[in-house]
DNA sequence: CCTGCCGGGAC
DNA sequence: GTCCCGGCAGG
């Protein structure tokens, strides 16, 4: 069938399932095609995509038609890379209602201290901002609904949403965009500066990361495939085994179309912890590994001590775990009956917790 | 007795 | 990790 087509498609219409970790090197390699005017190289490991809505910039502080033209480019990029730009990117909302919860000041002022109007200029700007938003807050969003348009601001919807085929199996592990509203609910979330600070540090979450890598860093390269996280130190190398062992690919092809690049990401690991094994290399995800914001009594204060059990007696059993109450819902033994056991469910063949027919 | 599923063992 | 089942608890 269409696998392919589907797929690509897909990454048109935007990044959905197990395409979406791949974008940190679609994204380096926009920035490699641009012209960067002196600018660093975005930071991996940022980008969360999902396509849930597209906005027009709007130019705020006085850029005028070179703002626009920026914006344009702007949707252009992403749009190419099949993700949109979150709403704080472009600077609405000026006139709503409000203070604006952090982080979103408006790109645009920044980029047009950094650069000046000249011809072609606009690429550089684009090139400007991907190097901002990848230093820029991942936010947690609201699944792909219809977004609220901006009254007064022109609502640009570049991309098409999410094509029937893509958000089936919409999750909302990956989503991407900016929702004022949740993120007043999470008053944990780092409100992120954007991306230059002063004394020449990027600011990932709130973490003060060195421009310069520091001597004992070493670039290695991660492959994304699900379930492998094979760990390189080579690109090229890192390229043939992704070939090899996840595209069936020959690992001689003397021109590869470079989907390899898809695979795998950098990182920047701490020698040091090389030698502990690479067993943390996993990349910190903004997304699944920030917790969840609980406010609760003891979510400040000092940290308590760990929990020291009690000496226990020898035969003592821990108080077992409370039985989930029985669901009213029939399981796949009901359902199906005995005699039909293939039908039901792994969980349920297994006899654990039924997983079809949840309560 | 029937049902759901926890705990644990085998592989 | 998957797969299976003894046995317990609730109805």
């Amino acid at each position: 069938m269409g696998q392919e087509e589907t797929a690509s498609s897909c990454t048109r219409a935007g990044l959905d399932g197990d395409e979406e970790q791949f974008l940190p090197q679609r994204v380096l390699r926009h920035w490699n095609r641009l012209p960067r005017a002196g600018l660093e190289s975005p930071t991996l490991g940022m980008f969360t995509p999902r396509v849930a809505e597209a906005s027009v910039p709007r130019v705020s502080g006085g850029l005028g038609s070179a703002g626009e033209r920026l914006g344009l480019m702007i949707l252009k990029v992403f749009s190419s890379l099949g993700v949109l730009v979150p709403r704080w990117v472009v600077g609405r909302d000026e006139g709503s209602q409000g203070p604006r919860p952090s982080p979103p000041q408006p790109l645009f002022a920044l980029v047009g201290r950094k650069l000046s109007g000249k011809a072609g200029i606009d690429e550089v700007m684009a090139a400007a901002v991907l190097t901002s938003l990848s230093t820029s807050p991942l936010v947690l969003g609201h699944p792909p609904a219809a977004p609220a348009p901006e009254p007064g601001g022109e609502v640009w919807k570049e991309a098409p949403t999410m094509s029937s085929s893509c958000s089936s199996s919409s999750n909302t592990s990956g989503d991407w965009s900016w929702d004022p509203a949740s993120d007043r609910s999470t008053p944990s979330t780092p409100s992120p500066p954007l991306s230059s600070h002063p004394d020449g540090t990027h600011f990932v979450f709130g973490e003060p990361v060195p421009r310069k890598r520091k001597n004992s860093t070493k670039v290695m390269f991660k492959c994304l495939w699900k379930s492998c996280g094979k760990v390189l130190s080579s690109s090229s190398g890192m390229q043939k085994h992704i070939r090899t062992a996840h595209l069936g690919r020959k690992a001689d092809l003397e021109q590869s179309d470079g989907e390899e690049d898809f695979y795998y990401t950098e990182l920047d690991v701490d020698v040091e912890s090389l030698t502990d094994g690479l067993s943390s290399l996993t990349p910190v995800s903004p997304t699944s590994s920030v917790p969840p914001a609980f406010p609760g009594p003891e979510a400040q204060g000092p940290v308590p001590p760990v929990p020291l059990p009690t000496p226990a007696p020898p035969p003592p059993k821990p108080p077992a775990v409370p039985r989930r109450p029985r669901g009213e819902a029939k399981k796949c033994r009901k359902v199906y009956g005995m005699e039909n056991r293939e039908l039901w469910c792994t969980a349920c063949r297994w006899k654990k917790a039924c997983q079809r027919f949840l309560d």
